[in-house]
DNA sequence: AATGAGCGG
């Protein structure tokens, strides 16, 4: 370890050098024999008092970067249930995470900083696959455009529920599975698919308008009563701000049939509503 | 003028 190793490493003598200005002297001491560093310090303090500072270091002898404790511990022979499996992680019944080392060093230098607790998360979300259980495309599952088709065929796979108890749990509600999992009649084998029928509009697909120019005390159930005379209305969403709620003048409005959103468009498009005139589009799909 | 929230893994 050299003399200005010594200084840049100590936290502390940083703090002070900005505080005093005179440049301590440091005299170290190494004996070859002896597995101690002797270090004198001669320094003014800003009263000007003279004091004489001696630190002893141990020298330590690193194998790796690793704590030696840890190091010897990996020579161990597996004991217990493990005893007489091969050295190291069994990757079947283990994790191995990533080994995070913490370092710390003199100042803020924010130049070398390690890479910020977002971004590892965000690169260890990316080595962790997302592959979808129904098609094994790279989306969440939820997420799946075959979603309406294959979701029927996964939840029938996942049973572990023999033909006889699946029948039986078809009709009650309050039956169990055998796993004891509940499972909504809607998800249930057998149940229709979800949206209007196999190959249909899936939750986000359905025929959406835009409408703005909205007052900002309309609420979702006045536009819903506005809108029911066209037809089944299956959802209503206003923009508000995330914080205050307020609504941000503009809604979707969703039809479960595109002809029923069509004559809403038409219709609506243009109309007086609270005092202002309400426009509306046909919504571009949400994305992200 | 203006294009949505939040789940998961």
């Amino acid at each position: 370890m050299s003399t200005d190793k010594l200084q840049s490493t100590s936290w502390a003598d940083d703090v002070d050098e900005t505080i005093a200005a005179p440049e301590p002297q440091i005299k170290t001491i190494t004996t070859p024999d002896s597995d101690v560093i002797t270090t004198i310090e001669v320094r003014t303090l800003p009263d000007g008092k003279r004091v004489q500072v001696t630190r002893k270091f141990k020298k330590v002898l690193k194998k790796s970067n690793v704590n030696q404790a840890v190091a010897d511990r990996k020579t161990w022979p597996k004991f217990g249930l493990e005893k007489g499996k091969p050295a190291g992680p069994d990757r079947a019944t283990t994790t191995v995470g990533e080994n995070v080392v913490l370092k710390l060093s003199a100042g803020n230098d924010s130049a070398v900083e390690e890479p910020s607790e977002e971004q590892l998360m965000k690169e260890r979300l990316k080595s962790k696959k997302i592959v979808c259980r129904l098609c094994k495309g790279d989306h969440f599952t939820t997420k799946c455009p075959y979603k309406s088709t294959l979701g029927d065929l996964d939840s029938a796979q996942d049973s572990t529920q023999t033909p006889d108890e699946s029948n039986a749990n078809q009709g009650t509600a309050a039956a169990a599975t055998s796993t004891g999992k509940y499972i909504p009649p809607s998800q249930r084998a057998g149940a229709r698919a979800s949206g209007a029928g196999p190959g249909g509009p899936s939750r986000d697909e359905y025929p959406t308008l835009r409408v703005t120019n909205v007052s900002e005390d309309t609420h979702e159930d006045d536009l819903r009563e506005l809108f029911r005379r066209f037809g089944r209305v299956q959802r209503v969403f206003i923009g508000r701000d995330r914080e205050t709620r307020a609504s941000k003048g503009f809604a979707f409005v969703s039809f479960e049939l595109r002809s029923d959103a069509e004559k809403a468009l038409e219709k609506v498009n243009g109309m007086g509503y609270d005092n202002l005139i309400l426009s509306v589009q046909w919504s571009q799909p949400r994305d992200k």
